[in-house]
Order: structure tokens, then C-alpha cells, then sequence
RNA sequence: GCCGCAGUGGCUUAGUGGUAGAGCGGCGCCUUGGUAAGGCGCAGGUCGGGGGUUCAAUUCCCCCCUGCGGCUCCA
């Protein structure tokens, strides 16, 4: 498999998704090491395309150096010789304090986190070269792009290991030297519209500090949306909102003694995030899909594997298993890829789904960048790819799965579309060919969408759209996506054989229906906080809700019987308050457990047989039976999958997870 | 990953170069209460971890961990 060579950009597949990554804080990695000795022997090529070596070149020894293990990064790309000169100019400097005359160059590219091409690298390896001998230096420069083995004895001294990363300055040298990376990068034209309803694109600019070229009266989310993909703009700088709660309901938490991004889950967390994951599998199921599962970890050295992942080892997690370098899965891409090219698949079962919800998928997000239940480390997502016979089938099929999406978050408790922003990325031929389906997408969403217009397809997609959450950060954060990728099947080779009985590749849809599902949560909560802020209760929808029914005796001398109510709300998650609290103070707790229904129970009802019942949020309370109050929940429950309490039903029985 | 800020009992926090106080929560006793905190008492702290400076460090310095904000990035 061969990714398009596109330096500057890079590849992620989430639901497989693909985005162009500019590559800038990325410098030269340079690891001084003083030695009494090193040595290497030469034992087969890294890049291909290399000669062979001659056999004097094969080994080497230097004797007391300062060895300089190497690698050269995205960023010198654009300059190689600025680099080269600012390498030169600190390991002088190293040198010096080493007091030695030797040095030995050796390619090391393990030190990187975002390696420069070979080609680049060379070029860079020879200038320093050519450089440290112009000031004088005995240099050994082990041979660029084979594996070797090498020996080694560091002296013992303060200085002896030290390690340095080196930035090229000389911004006028840059330009000159411009590489085919930046070249490549600058030829792709990112385009920014507003498609209405009515099919009616309105270019957008940046003009005064805000997005210009569409009259956003109404579409504050939008202009917000919009503002945050081609500004970047923040304009609040607190906490999210749904961190604090997650919290404080003891739903999730952080847990510093694992790795960053990867959260534990309370039981109630755990019960809800279990909820939606029943829901969303169920639905995905029903849309016809297959579930699979495949495994978390995959071979480095696969062959449809290894190209694409050595171009950005460090968004990978890497685990070492006895005999073999592994990789953490980042989505189902890759296991069900592997799955569909081994399948002898005809035409008459396309379109043909396969589900798998992932839990987890990995992705090794810089630390700066993970937020809470936003982004994480390690994360749920639900992944179907389709394959397609052709792109009007692949038309049809990606709106089947639309609705799918959309009625999976509404039914999770979102307002459709009005809690979202569609983010549609589009390339200029697919536009041009098929605009009247994308605008037909917009009618259908029903209200504006951003559009990205790229000029030309360096991506394995044509199209793609996310459904987007705005919170009160004014970030963003993508729930469903879909796109039509008309590369990974022949890269995996994955084929059908259609009605003239000849071998075809198909398109592959990546529909991940809901998102991740803890930005299902993180949405979730993000949507209470915005409600307790406008003054609204916040709360779940009830078929998530921890607690459905809160039952509350007055006193004491009420417990038996409510108890024997308690016992006749099978199939409700129900709980009873048996603290000796007073009743003021069971509400309030009831109240901070964001419980829907709070039914009490004192003299009255136990003569009435009936319970009186405070609903979430309203300090009203009515009269109802045990029987009405059940059957309010099951209808507002119904086609939801359902969990039992996830704590004992006795709150006095409950340990605390977190104060 | 980079820059800045933060970390004090389970939670929220006060405070200090001479080893710490409060509220909530917990536990006990009293209270038997009608819709968001009843009363009294008790227990609970290696002041994130490691190193350094100092007669003495929770406090000052360095490194690390974790979190927050920004950059970058993105599902």
C-alpha cells in the first residue's frame, strides 16, 4: 500500500477520517553521547533505493568521540542547510566542553517524532559533514538509511550524555530552499463556503477578525463553528463545563495513575456510557450491519500497514510483545479491512456493512490537546464501512446512514438539528460532478452548513461531513461522520466481482453513527451545563438517568411501605432514601443526583395508596399511582435498551466514590 | 510536545521559612422531620512525588507526575 506522497500532511483515520496536519514545532534531535569507543556494523537497508554498500563501509569504530546520534525532522525540510548549520554551530559547542577533535555523525531516526523524508535527511546528514570538517573535526559519518548494530562505552563524566534539539533560523535561507513539501502543501486550496437550504453557496473570508460572506443572523452556532475551523478563535478560556460534572455526578473521573486521556468510569458513569453503547450497536445492527470484532493491536511490520504508519510514529501507541512491535488500533479501519479483503463478496450483497464498536481506540493525542471526556487517549467509537458498487450507490447509501446518525443522537437527547453544525468537506471534482447531492444534504439537514471545498483529493476521501458540537468554550467537537473513500479498498484489496463476473473495487463508506461515545457524553453533559446556566434544571433523558425514581419516606415509620413500592417498580431503576436525613435534606440530595422522578412517602400516601411525585426541576408535586408512574417512564423510555441500578437501591448501603 | 498557571484530609478551600485551620462529607449520639442543608461531638492531613538550599521546607530552587488555559492538533 502507498499513500500519496504528500509531506506536510498526514493521515488519521478516524471513522478513518484523513486532515492535513502542518507540521511546525518539530526540530532536529540531536543525542551527544562522549564515548571511549563506538563501533557498527551495517546489516540491511531502511529506505529502499539505496546501493549496496562495499564491505569496507559496512563496519566502522571511532575511538574517544563525541558521538551524535541524529534525526533530521519535518520542519528542516524546508531548510537543510540552515539546519545543518545550526547542527554544526551546537555540537562545536558540545564538543568543545567534551574538549574533542572526533566526532561521529550517525543517523539515528528513532529520536523523531515526525521524521524528515530520506531524501531531506541526506541532504542535511552531508551539509553538517561538510560543514564540522570545514571547522576542523575528524568526522565519521555512519552510512544513512541501513539498519545497524553498533557497540558502545559512554565515559562516566556529567557531560558525557546530553541531548539537544536544534532549530535552523535564517528565515531568508528558507525561502530559497524551499522543499516539495511545502511546494505540495501550498498547492492544496482549502476553500470555505456556506451552502444554505435552498443550494446557494456564500464564500467565506476573514475579514476584521471575523468570518465574512454570510449573514449568520440566526446561525450563531454556525458562526461559531465556522469561526472555530478557519480562525481557530478562543474567545472563552475556562474549564468545560462537563468536567466539573462528570465529576461532581461520580459518573467519570481522571486517573493519573494511568496515562493521560485514558478516564475511569463509576458505576452510574459506567452504567450510562454502557446504555449508549447497547443503543447505539442495537441501531446499527438494525441498519443492517454486520458486527465484527478485530484486534486492538496490529503489526508494525505488516506490509498494508508499515508505510502509512511509519510516516507518524508518534500518534500511535506502541506495545512490545514478546516477538513483535504492535500498534493500538486508532479506529476499525484496519481489522475490518483485513476482514473484507480475505471475503468473497458479489455484487448482489452490496451495499455490505461491518460493525464493530471500539472499545477502545487509541490515539497517542499530544497532552496539551485532551479535555476532559472531549478528546481523549483512548476512546469508544462506533466504526461501519460499507462497501459500495459505485458512487451512486454509495449516494443512496450515505444518506440511509444520515438518518441513521441523526436518529441515534436525537434519540439520545440531542435536538436535531439544532444542538449541531454540519462540517462538510468536499474536493473540487466531486463538487463540480455531484452538487446537486450535497445540496440535496443540506435541504435535508435543514439548516446552513460550512463547507471546506478542497482543490484537489490528497486525502482517500471525496466527501465527508461531521455533525458538530459547539459547547460555551466555543470549541468544537465532531460527533457522526461519514465519508465515500474510494482509495483503501485497492490499497487493502479488497474486491467484488460484479454481473459480467470481473473482479471491481468498491467504495468503502466510514460511518462512525454517533461519534465516539464519549463525546456522546461529553455533549450530554455540556448541554445540562448550558441548561443550568439559562436558568433550566439540567438533567439526563430519563432512560440514561442513573436513578429514574428516588422514593422517599417522610420518616421512618414510612420505610416498610416504601420499601413494598419500591418492589413494584420492576424494570425502573429505583432507588429509596432510608438515610435518617430529614426530608428537606433527601430532596436535596435527590435534587443533586439530578433524580427525574422523586416520589415521597408519609401518612398521607401510605392512607391514600398513592405517592406524590416531584418532578425534576419543577417544585410541583402530584398525586399519582405507583402503576401511572411506571407506565410514564416505559413510554418515555420505550425502544431504549434498559440497565438495572448500577449501585445497591439502598442509598445508606452506597459507598462514596468521590466526595 | 511548547508557553503560562495550579496541586493542602474523600470534596471545596484558608494559611505559613519554625511540621496546618475551616465548611461539606464520614462516624457516633440526639432529633422523627411534609419537598434543596436539624443539633452536638469524634476521627481523618507523608501540604502531588523526588532531589537541593537551610539549624529548620508545606512555604525558596531544580526535576518529574497530574490537571487547567493558550499554541499546535483533532474523533
Amino acid at each position: 500500500m502507498e499513500t500519496p506522497s504528500l509531506p506536510g500532511y498526514f493521515r488519521v483515520s478516524g471513522a478513518g477520517a484523513l486532515y492535513p496536519r502542518r507540521i511546525t514545532r518539530a526540530e532536529m534531535r540531536i543525542l551527544f553521547l562522549h564515548v571511549d569507543y563506538l563501533e557498527y556494523e551495517v546489516k540491511e537497508k531502511a529506505v529502499k533505493g539505496l546501493p549496496d554498500l562495499p564491505k569496507e563501509a559496512r563496519h566502522g569504530r571511532a575511538e574517544e568521540a563525541l558521538v551524535c546520534f541524529i534525526s533530521a525532522e519535518k520542519r528542516d525540510e524546508a531548510n537543510p542547510i540552515g539546519a545543518a548549520k545550526a547542527a554544526a554551530a551546537s555540537i562545536e559547542d558540545v564538543a568543545g566542553q567534551v574538549r574533542t577533535r572526533r566526532v561521529v555523525l550517525y543517523p539515528y531516526s528513532h529520536l523523531s517524532s515526525s521524521l524528515a523524508s530520506p531524501d531531506r535527511a541526506q541532504e542535511l546528514l552531508a551539509a553538517l559533514e561538510k560543514d564540522l570538517r570545514a571547522r576542523g573535526y575528524d568526522v565519521t559519518a555512519s552510512p544513512f538509511g541501513y539498519y545497524k548494530s553498533f557497540k558502545v562505552a559512554v565515559k562516566g563524566h556529567p557531560l558525557s550524555e546530553l541531548s539537544r534539539e536544534i532549530v535552523a533560523e535564517a528565515a531568508a535561507e528558507a525561502k530559497e530552499e524551499l522543499s516539495d513539501a511545502i511546494k505540495a502543501e501550498a498547492k492544496l486550496r482549502s476553500d470555505w463556503l456556506v451552502l444554505d437550504t435552498k443550494g446557494e453557496a456564500h464564500p467565506l473570508s476573514i475579514k476584521d477578525g471575523s468570518v465574512a460572506g454570510f449573514d449568520f443572523k440566526g446561525h450563531d452556532n454556525l458562526r461559531r463553528f465556522a469561526s472555530y475551523e478557519m480562525m481557530k478563535t478562543r474567545e472563552v478560556k475556562e474549564e468545560p463545563p462537563h468536567v466539573r460534572l462528570m465529576r461532581d455526578l461520580e459518573l467519570v473521573d481522571y486517573e493519573p495513575g494511568s496515562d493521560p486521556g485514558n478516564l475511569r468510569y463509576y458505576p452510574k458513569g459506567r452504567l450510562i456510557k454502557g446504555l449508549i453503547e447497547e443503543h447505539v450497536s442495537q441501531r446499527t445492527r438494525e441498519y443492517g450491519a454486520m458486527e465484527v470484532e478485530s484486534p486492538v493491536m496490529y503489526d508494525f511490520e505488516h506490509p498494508a500497514l508499515k508505510s502509512y504508519l511509519n510516516r507518524f510514529p508518534a500518534r500511535q501507541y506502541v506495545v512490545q510483545t514478546p516477538n513483535k512491535k504492535t500498534f493500538l488500533r486508532f479506529s476499525a479501519c484496519f481489522g475490518q479491512f483485513l476482514i473484507m479483503k480475505d471475503m468473497v463478496i458479489s455484487y448482489k450483497q452490496l451495499p455490505l456493512s461491518l460493525y464493530e464498536l471500539t472499545r477502545y481506540s487509541f490515539r497517542a493525542e499530544q497532552r496539551g490537546e485532551l479535555a476532559g471526556l472531549r478528546r481523549l487517549r483512548a476512546f469508544t467509537m462506533p466504526d461501519c464501512h460499507a462497501l459500495c458498487a459505485d458512487v451512486e450507490q454509495a449516494k443512496t447509501q450515505f444518506m440511509v446512514r444520515f438518518e441513521v446518525a441523526w436518529k441515534l443522537l436525537e434519540d439520545c437527547g440531542f435536538s436535531m438539528p439544532d444542538d449541531f453544525e454540519v462540517g462538510m468537506r468536499v474536493t473540487e471534482a466531486f463538487w463540480r460532478d455531484h452538487r446537486d447531492f450535497v445540496t440535496a444534504y443540506a435541504k435535508r439537514w435543514g439548516k446552513p452548513i460550512l463547507l471546506e471545498k478542497w482543490s484537489e483529493q490528497f486525502f482517500y476521501f471525496t466527501l465527508k461531513y461531521e455533525f458538530n458540537f459547539v459547547d460555551a468554550n466555543d470549541k468544537a467537537a465532531a460527533l457522526s461522520t461519514d465519508q465515500i473513500d474510494t482509495e483503501n479498498a485497492k490499497r487493502f484489496g479488497i474486491t467484488f466481482t460484479d454481473e459480467k463476473g470481473a473482479k471491481r473495487t468498491p467504495l468503502i463508506l466510514h460511518l462512525s453513527p454517533s461519534g465516539a461515545i464519549e463525546r456522546v457524553m461529553y455533549g450530554l453533559l455540556e448541554k445540562a451545563a448550558a441548561d443550568a446556566k439559562a436558568g433550566r434544571p439540567p438533567m439526563l433523558p430519563v432512560w440514561l438517568s442513573p436513578t429514574q425514581v428516588r422514593i422517599v419516606p417522610v420518616s421512618a415509620d414510612q420505610l416498610d411501605d416504601a420499601r413494598s413500592i419500591l418492589s413494584r417498580l420492576d424494570g425502573v431503576r429505583a432507588d429509596l432514601d432510608d438515610t435518617s436525613d430529614t426530608l428537606a435534606k433527601k430532596i436535596r440530595t435527590a435534587e443533586k443526583d439530578w433524580v427525574p422522578y422523586v416520589a415521597v412517602i408519609g401518612r398521607k400516601e401510605v392512607e391514600s395508596g398513592k405517592i406524590n411525585v416531584r418532578v425534576r426541576g419543577t417544585t410541583k408535586q402530584g398525586e399519582m399511582t405507583v402503576d401511572a408512574l411506571r407506565s410514564r417512564i416505559a413510554s418515555e423510555t420505550k425502544d431504549r435498551p434498559f440497565r438495572p441500578l448500577a449501585e445497591p437501591k439502598f442509598l445508606s448501603m452506597r459507598p462514596i466514590f468521590r466526595g
